[in-house]
RNA sequence: GCGGCUAUAGUUCAGUGGCAGAACGCCGGUCUGUGGCACCGGAUGUCGUGGGUUCGACCCCCACUAGCCGCCCCA
């Protein structure tokens, strides 16, 4: 026997009644994303490679370790083998088509959400996968659109609050921080690294290899005992310039006067080299190591990395896997599978035409309709229609000459006569 | 990429170096125009894959694959 195909390491099958749950989550996200005057926006799921690597940032894991990468065929002998990436996230993606498409000349914001599938080369482990599907939105466009305004930043912050809570979301926690512009963190950076020669040895040695390496990273540290050593080092928001330091505050104000909770969390830096300014990320509790339901930030030099116009910009990806996770662990128990209205059952395989018939006319009126079969005895149809529908129509000799149907009810065990006209007003209720 | 745990029926899981098990679910019957409840009966399966040790391996050993937990990193 052939060995059995299965999905690849990493990606999985969605199948009902889970995916009724993600089309909810897909669907308030529109719904309210909409409402803050968003338009959706669709990149293609593979780009250059060249976009990820000046976009993302060359030194990153994701683009030194975590891409699928391939060499696309040549279409001539003489063409170049282009190098083409399945997209790690989908920021890049959408900067890269605001320049193309010149968006920046309308002289207006432009607000752009997604939804789609993102792919990273990772050991994967619960809620976090190869193939991976995030929902996200990106506010970007030229300075005199007033894209740099710190009004921006909490609109975006007040709008996943929102989304969250209508969601039923309940128990997250906003951390955010500053990282300032594109001039501080190196400063910061060296300052870190400065520090850390003296410290460094006495942390675990994971934060002995990360001051060398990645000093950014000692701060995510969670050794207990390293904490305080930790918290002494030197703060990022100590090295913002007078712009970004009131560019935070005006931020943090906002959140205020709206009344956005948020904990401002000094050692939240995040791994994408595009990030300045605002970072944030709302964490959730009994998701394990993968704590982070959603992240993001400003990027304000992202455009002109990649060869585009000034256009800053404030985004963030919500982890959609990690988001059905948190909602099934709230929803514990009843996931009912969905009902439908009625089971039309035929009596008789001479039946079964005209119970199409029939069923069709109540899948006209709205109704959702499950479809028998007639070869089945009496019981079976009961049973399996008790499965599936809450209600039951039984449609033999009698219902066909009299056009007087029989309509049971699971729930209450009711058994009534309708006429045929009044079924699909019948069974609405 | 690194470390640890795990893999037996559709599902959740027991199990022993000597015939493969339970519960739930599934199928059939008691009941040929009435489901749920009850009772009776039935099938569950290459014991993850491949090798090795052994008279004999689901069990012991090795490799591989996958999942989970942690690390790295991140949504």
């Amino acid at each position: 026997m052939m060995s059995q195909i299965k999905a690849v390491r990493g990606t999985r099958d969605l199948l009902p009644p889970e995916t009724e749950l993600w089309n909810r989550v897909e669907a308030t996200a529109r719904r309210v994303f909409e409402r803050y005057a968003f338009g959706e926006i669709r990149t293609p799921i593979f780009e250059d490679t060249q976009l990820f690597a000046r976009g993302v940032g060359e030194e990153t894991d994701i683009v030194s370790k975590e891409m699928y990468t391939w060499e696309d065929r040549p279409r001539a002998q003489s063409e170049k083998a282009q190098m083409l990436t399945l997209r790690p996230e989908n920021t890049a993606g959408v900067v890269r088509a605001y320049i193309e498409h010149k968006l920046g000349d309308s002289g207006l914001l432009q607000k752009l959400y997604y939804i789609g599938p993102q792919f990273r080369r990772e050991r994967p482990q619960k809620g976090r996968y190869r193939q991976f599907f995030q929902i996200g939105a990106e506010v970007i466009g030229p300075v005199s659109a007033g894209s740099e305004s710190p009004l921006r930043d909490a609109e975006v912050l007040e709008m996943l609050a929102t989304f969250l809570d209508e969601l039923g979301v309940t128990g997250w926690t906003l951390e955010l921080n500053s990282v300032g512009s594109a001039q501080d963190r190196p400063r910061y950076v060296e300052a870190l690294r400065a520090a850390l020669t003296d410290v460094a040895p006495t942390l675990c040695v994971d934060c002995q290899r990360r001051a060398v390496t990645n000093p950014l990273r000692v701060l995510d540290c969670k050794v207990l005992d390293d904490q305080d050593k930790i918290n002494a080092l030197p703060k990022i928001a100590e090295f913002l310039d007078e712009e970004s330091r009131a560019h935070f505050a005006a931020v943090l104000a906002a959140l205020d006067a709206c009344g956005v909770r948020y904990t401002v969390n000094p050692r939240l830096v995040r791994g994408l080299d595009y990030y300045t300014r605002t970072t944030f990320e709302f964490t959730h509790g009994g998701l394990g190591a993968q704590n982070a339901l959603l992240g993001g930030g400003r990027y304000d030099g992202l455009s002109e990395a990649i060869g585009g116009p000034k256009a800053p910009g404030i985004g963030f990806a919500i982890g959609a896997d990690r988001l059905v996770l948190t909602l099934q662990a709230a929803a514990s128990g009843e996931m009912a599978g969905a009902l439908a209205d009625v089971y039309v059952a035929p009596l008789g395989e001479a039946r079964q035409a005209e119970a199409l018939v029939l069923a069709r006319e109540l899948r006209r009126a709205g109704l959702r309709v499950e479809l028998g079969e007639g070869s089945f005895r009496l019981k079976k149809s009961f049973e399996m229609g008790n499965k599936v529908a809450r209600a039951i129509v039984l449609f033999g000799e009698d219902e066909a000459k009299s056009g007087v149907m029989t309509v049971k009810d699971f729930a209450t065990g009711e058994q009534t006569k309708v006429a045929r006209g009044d079924l699909a007003e019948f069974l609405r209720k």
